[in-house]
DNA sequence: GCCAAATTTAATCAAATGATTAAACTACTT
DNA sequence: AAGTAGTTTAATCATTTGATTAAATTTGGC
C-alpha cells in the first residue's frame, strides 16, 4: 500500500477550485456564491469540489485567511521596525498597501463585509490590538503628538489608503473614474497620503 | 363598492415589514437574507409579507433606495450651497455627517457592499457624477489649489468620515473600542477631520 | 346583525442548493 | 497485464427558500 503522492494535475485541481473560490467568493460574497458557481468557474464538476473541501465553508475559510494574511501581514512587519523613523513608515505603508490594494482592489470591501456579516466567525482572527495598537508606529506617534489619540491618526491612514477601493464601484459607475484613471489616482495618491499624514502629525 | 381604507394598523403593518427589512437587510445583507427572517422579525407571516410587497427584491429595493438617498441627501445641500466659504462647507459636512453616521452605523458598509455585489441594479442611481464633482464645493477646492486633484481630497475627506464605521466591526471585535468609546471617538473626530481637511488644502 | 372588501393565516409548490453516493476512470507499481 | 490507490463523473437526496393559493378572519358601512 505504497501511498500515491498527489501527481501535478492533482496539486493543479486543487489550485484550481482555490483560485475560481477567490474570484467568485470575492466577487458575489458568501452567501450569493454558489457551490456550482465555484465548480463552473473552475471548470470541474461539483462533487469534486466536496471531495477536495467537504464543504463550500471550508473551502470560504482558507480563501478568507489568507486575504486576511495579506490585509495585515503588510502592515505588521513595517509598524514594529524599531529602526525606521515615523515619516519612513508612513512612506513605506503608503507605497505598499497601495500597491498591495492595486493588485487586490475589493480585498478591503470584501473582507469588511463578511467580517461584519459574520463576526463571531472571526474571534481572534485579527489582533488589530496586538500588531497595530500597541506597535513602534503607535509609540513613536503618542510620542510625537501627545494631545491627539493615536487610534485617531490610524483610522485617518487607513482610511485615506483604503476608502478609494471600497468607493471604487461607486466611482466607476457613476462615471467618475474608468479603471485606467484610476490607477494613476492610486498611484499618485502614495505621494499625497504620505505627505497628509505628516502635516497631520503636528 | 367602496374601496376600504387602509386602517391604522394596515399602515402599521407595511410600516412593520420595512421596519424589519432595514433590520435584516442591513445586518446580514440581501443574499443572506431569507424573506422568513423578515416575517420573523416583524412578528408577521411570511405570505403577507408577499401580499404587500410582491417579492423579496422589491422590499429590498425601497430599503435600499432609503438608504441611499440618506447617504447622499445631507451631502448636496452643502456642497452646492453658494452661499458658505471651503472651511464653512468642511465643517458642515464633518459634523452633519458624523452625526448622521452615528445613527446609521452600517449604512455606509451595506450599501457599498451592495453596490459592489450587484453593480448593474443601481445604474444611476447615485449621480456622484452630478451631485459632487460638479458642485460648488469642487469649483472652491480647485480654485484654492490648482495643484492638487479634487477627487484626491474628497476621497480623503469622505474617506476620514466613513472609514472608521466601516472598520467598526473589526475595532470592536478586538477590543480596540466599545460602542461607548467608539461614539466619543466619533464625536471627537468631527473636530479633527475638519481641521485636517484645511491643512490639506495648501 | 350582515355583507363585501381587505387582511391574515396555514398549507403547499417548484426551483435552487449544499452535499452524498456509487460507479467509472487514471496512473502508477509490480 | 493486473491490482490498487487516487481521482472524476453523473445521478440523486434532503433541505432551504421565494412564492402562491385557498380558506379563514377581521373591519367598516349599511
Amino acid at each position: 500500500m505504497t501511498k500515491q503522492e498527489k501527481p501535478e494535475n492533482n496539486l493543479s485541481t486543487e489550485e484550481k477550485f482555490k483560485d475560481a473560490a477567490r474570484v467568485v467568493f470575492t466577487k458575489k460574497g458568501y452567501a450569493a456564491t454558489k457551490t456550482r458557481d465555484i465548480a463552473e468557474e473552475a471548470g470541474l464538476n461539483l462533487a469534486l469540489l466536496n471531495y477536495y473541501f467537504r464543504s463550500k465553508e471550508n473551502l470560504f475559510e482558507i480563501v478568507m485567511q489568507e486575504k486576511i494574511l495579506l490585509l495585515f501581514s503588510l502592515i505588521s512587519p513595517i509598524v514594529n521596525d524599531g529602526s525606521t523613523s515615523l515619516e519612513q513608515k508612513i512612506d513605506g505603508i503608503s507605497v505598499r498597501y497601495i500597491d498591495m490594494l492595486l493588485q487586490n482592489p475589493d480585498l478591503p470591501l470584501f473582507v469588511l463585509s463578511e467580517i461584519k456579516n459574520n463576526p463571531e466567525r472571526f474571534g481572534k482572527n485579527f489582533q488589530v490590538d496586538n500588531i497595530i495598537m500597541r506597535s513602534h508606529f503607535v509609540k513613536q506617534l503618542a510620542e510625537r503628538n501627545k494631545t491627539i489619540n493615536p487610534v485617531q491618526l490610524i483610522l485617518s491612514f487607513i482610511g485615506m489608503l483604503v476608502f478609494p477601493f471600497i468607493a471604487k464601484p461607486v466611482l466607476q459607475g457613476s462615471g467618475v473614474v474608468t479603471e485606467e484613471i484610476f490607477s494613476k489616482l492610486m498611484d499618485e495618491r502614495k505621494q499625497l497620503t504620505a505627505r497628509w499624514m505628516k502635516m497631520m502629525l503636528d
